[in-house]
DNA sequence: CGTCAATTTGAGTCCAATCAACTCCCGTGG
DNA sequence: CCACGGGAGTTGATTGGACTCAAATTGACG
């Protein structure tokens, strides 16, 4: 959901941000279960993930959460909506980030390339919130988590032939906020794909694409395609 | 979802798109049932709906059918992603829009103005999103049915009294698709809501909302509030 | 008044949630 | 080294809520 900006994109923009410590842009560590930003709080940073997972939360009234979203090396955190974030954001593993301040994209005379470049990537986040409202919305247990893992093999798959391999660092309970299910329904989805022998999981962490294209298949719902 | 964006802003942006009819701005009808633009469609211009209602819809591969959001006066459409429309937009009920060149945005630096506008409508619509998700991942018929209404009352309700009135211009298919459910889930919660006096339904589209507290705490999952 | 589509209601089914038990994995301390 | 404990993950049995299919009703419009 977090959209990945380019890095050329940001180098382009802001050339300073990856390359040194100034006022405007620095680089730290986040350690893993701490939190870079809670929901509400004054946009004074934006960050962009350089290393390790983060996980995007939020509460609703009734204690009922929601997963919105994990953010990835490349992906941008800390978005603004009237000055203020709207989802609590912690690390999942140690992670680092590049940050600098808000408070340059207020006037978008000075910055027109940053600007150009926010909006391009809120844009495409629309989008692709767009797609998850649809799995949200109508897709059954298995399409989601096999629409979940296909996402992950794009976004953090490393090719072994034809196969992908990667490793879900977030807990099944993460998941399951995520994609609308529960710990339990993630896990019997998990193994039904295991036993179709579309995915192999050796340790709970990694887990090794053996059918990509019938992955694919049952995220877009040709349910007697396997299984 | 789609985002009001303040008439003064824009106005303040490009005083001249609601004014006259140039080749950057001009006003027209959109008839009830007609197309403003295709999923796919190169991005040309962008539309605000001066009025009716709209609704943009996605098509998955195996013909699901999810209803993005509905478009009411005021709000911005046709916001692209990477140059292309992600959705069909048609119009609900007879319309009108003003549109404008969407060429105009290519270049920050000539319409700052606008682009924190947009940015900031972009924004906001992600935060209206994210709210979105909740919905459509964690809550029941009820709740959903109630959040709907009660969104619609903030949106387009006229206030008589302690009480709010509205028309439900879109078909029950419509919100069900919108809001994860199906027609006959959408009426029995319709009916659920009546027969408890948080609604009263006089002709299919007029809505009169006799407990806005109960409904909003059943939108928010007070299960037990009521009914 | 008749037709047709949209809406509403009803009956039965199914999928995912719930509740509960069990395993596995690790880290800790005896 | 092994026993122990605890949390995460997995599996099983049951329940319940929404879907499906079907029928009845309403309402809009010629």
């Amino acid at each position: 959901m977090q959209v990945s900006l380019p890095d050329q994109t940001f180098m382009d923009a802001y050339p300073v941000l990856t390359r040194n410590k100034t006022q405007h842009s620095n680089s730290f560590a986040v350690p893993a279960g701490n939190y870079l930003f809670r929901e509400g709080d004054p946009v004074s940073r934006l960050y962009r993930v350089t290393s390790g997972v983060f996980r995007l939360t939020r509460l609703t009234e009734c204690g009922r959460r929601q997963v919105i979203a994990f953010a990835f090396p490349g992906d941008i955190l800390g978005f603004p909506c009237e000055g203020h974030t709207h989802s609590d954001c912690d690390a999942l593993t140690n992670a680092q980030v590049s940050s600098f301040s808000a408070k340059n994209l207020d006037d978008a005379k000075t910055h027109p390339e940053l600007h150009q470049a926010l909006l391009d990537a809120a844009l495409r986040e629309i989008s692709e919130m767009q797609d998850h409202f649809m799995m949200l919305a109508k897709k059954s247990a298995i399409e989601r988590v096999a629409t979940f893992l296909s996402s992950l093999a794009v976004r953090i798959g490393e090719p072994l032939g034809e196969q992908t391999i990667f490793k879900i660092v977030m807990p099944r309970a993460d998941i399951a906020d995520y994609i609308g299910l529960t710990t339990e329904t993630v896990c019997r989805s998990l193994t039904q794909l295991r036993k179709c022998g579309v995915i192999k999981i050796d340790n709970i962490q990694s887990v090794v694409v053996l059918k990509p294209q019938a992955l694919h298949a049952l995220a877009e719902g040709d349910d007697n395609k396997c299984c």
